[in-house]
RNA sequence: GGCGCGGUCGCCAAGUGGUAAGGCCGAGGUCUGCAAAAUCUCUAUCGGCGGUUCGAUUCCGCCCCGCGCCUCCA
């Protein structure tokens, strides 16, 4: 089965195919190293990994890249308060980035380049572009891109070049042509700033300018690395290309026009983009107190699992309203997959681990197609709509027909094109050793209460032990302790 | 001002030209001394007003409200 997508090129929704029928080869613009990703941050990520795995599950071998953004304005700036090199500073972001995106299970991209790695790669199209007339050195001796060269300008975000030097002031309240001047038109954007003082230690020998011949000292913009690496690792012209919604332009935009001038071929075919998250219906900001980072949750007690079921929880096209309340929600939802599963594996005769053991084997999609799943991996197949797929996976969570082996490879195949990690089952750490000795004495006591069917005493145990902060779990044959 | 998205049960969220999936929460029942768990049942006519239609939540128009982007931003 053919899966769709939208496209935010055509403004159609259209079959996704790998253009040269062996791999889909997908680019995905990554994070910028300056500081902890938020979950927002990770809203797009994570569907984007569901992209990635749903391709795969459609059969389309993704070959993925996703960079990681070293050097901007703000990991400079970041550096040097910390005190630490520019790669000193990048590296511990992006460890701590991995870690996140393992605990959302998300699967690391084939290929994850850093823009320092690919300076040569950068000052190459700067070079061409330079040279076929697209590029400009301006007033501050940085290199621009010549918006008027490129007659295709504001093809992907829909905007005319004229409208943006029209206005006068952005969103943020600030004026648009503060440097107007540095430039020939508002909408030229930098490939190549020169060096400056703030920068310290960060540049490198860039394109030769035109008239000297000598290299421009400096350092790429940011438009220019995805540029520079997605060709590399995927050719001139690749299949798929996405980010969050805030890239659209001009992030993107610069790159088609870049790209595009600089190749003279079409760049990506197809665009998607992913809707930003909102936290407790506002857009994230720490004076809000709505910012959150994976680490704040689960410092909290909540669970990296259920914050990624949360955010896949919507279609990749709604916005999606992020709150705490809607955290605890995932959790018991979760809960209760884990149980259905538990039930289904029973019906079917088989253990969890059977489950989880590599040995069985998910289903092809053609195979999942045709059980009771089907029609949650038929959502994905629709323009990656998770909220419908999660829906039709709840609906026959709990039927009978669903507890066979084929019904639960296809699910499996859900599962994973999802990124939800079935949990193992954990009977053997009953959790009871974490309690202190005087709360377990006092549990102890109470169950031999209740064995004797005192049951005043037994009350009177059970409040003790809770206002000790820990409630009593009775099983049929003893108890256990959790913690309040 | 330009471009775009959305308003569906308390919360989140699918969906369709023929009378609205699912998850969470809540309520009630069953079951266990109590507690928890489990399990069953229950809860919407789709922002407003017009239009098209045999029939609209779904198509069109207008209005109201919310949100995003317009060169920091996943």
């Amino acid at each position: 089965m053919e899966m769709r997508l939208y496209d935010t090129l055509t403004r159609e929704t259209v079959p996704l195919f790998a253009a040269d029928g062996k791999r889909l080869r997908m680019y995905a613009c990554g994070p910028t190293v300056y500081g902890p990703a938020h979950i927002g941050n990770f809203r797009t990520f994570s569907l984007l990994d569901v992209l990635r795995r749903t391709t795969e599950v459609a059969g389309l071998n993704p070959l993925y890249v996703r960079n990681i953004t070293d050097v901007d304005d703000k990991t400079i700036k970041g550096s040097a308060k910390d005190g630490s090199t520019l790669g000193e500073f990048t590296k511990k972001w992006t460890e701590k980035f991995h870690a996140d995106c393992a605990s959302l299970n998300l699967i690391v991209p084939d290929v994850e380049p850093r823009a320092t790695e690919h300076i040569p790669e950068q000052v190459a199209i700067v070079e061409k572009l330079l040279a076929n007339g697209n590029a400009y050195v301006g007033g501050d001796g940085s290199v621009y891109y010549r918006v008027a060269s490129f007659c295709e300008y504001g093809k992907l975000s829909h905007f005319h070049p004229e409208e943006l030097q029209t206005q006068d002031t952005n969103s943020a309240g600030k004026a648009n042509a503060a440097d107007e001047y540095e430039r020939d038109q508002v909408a030229d954007f930098a490939l190549w700033k020169a060096q400056k003082d703030e920068d310290g230690a960060v540049h490198w020998p860039g394109p030769r300018h035109p008239e000297t011949n000598l290299p421009i000292e400096g350092r790429p913009g940011w438009h220019l690395e995805c540029s520079a690496m997605s060709i590399k690792y995927l050719g001139e012209s690749f299949d798929l290309h996405a980010g969050g919604e805030d890239l659209c332009f001009p992030h993107h935009e610069n790159e088609i026009a870049q790209s595009e001038a600089a190749t003279g071929k079409p760049f990506s075919r197809h665009w998607m983009h992913c809707v930003h998250l909102l936290a407790e219906g506002k857009k994230m900001s720490k004076s809000l107190g709505n910012f959150y980072t994976l680490a704040d949750l689960v410092a909290q007690g909540y669970d990296a699992r259920a914050v990624k079921y949360l955010l896949i929880s919507s279609s990749y096209r709604s916005q999606l309203n992020f709150t705490l309340a809607n955290l605890k929600g995932a959790e018991s939802a979760l809960k209760k997959l884990d149980k259905g599963i538990e039930a289904l594996l029973a019906k079917a005769g088989l253990s969890r681990a059977d489950f989880d053991s590599p040995v069985f084997d998910r289903a092809s999609a053609d195979d999942a197609l045709k059980t009771s799943f089907g029609p949650a991996l038929e959502a994905l197949f629709d323009d990656m709509n998770t909220a419908a797929a999660l829906g039709a996976m709840w609906n026959v969570l709990r039927d009978e027909a669903s507890g066979n082996k084929a019904a639960l490879a296809a699910l499996k195949t859900v599962l994973y094109a999802l990124g939800i990690q079935p949990i193992p089952s954990k009977e053997d750490d009953a959790g009871a050793d974490e309690a202190p000795e005087e709360v377990k004495a006092l549990a102890q006591k109470r169950w031999e209460a209740k064995q004797a069917k005192d049951w005043a005493a037994a009350d009177t145990l059970r409040k003790q032990v809770t206002e000790l902060g820990w409630t009593i779990l009775d099983r049929k044959d003893g108890w256990d302790l959790k913690k309040a």
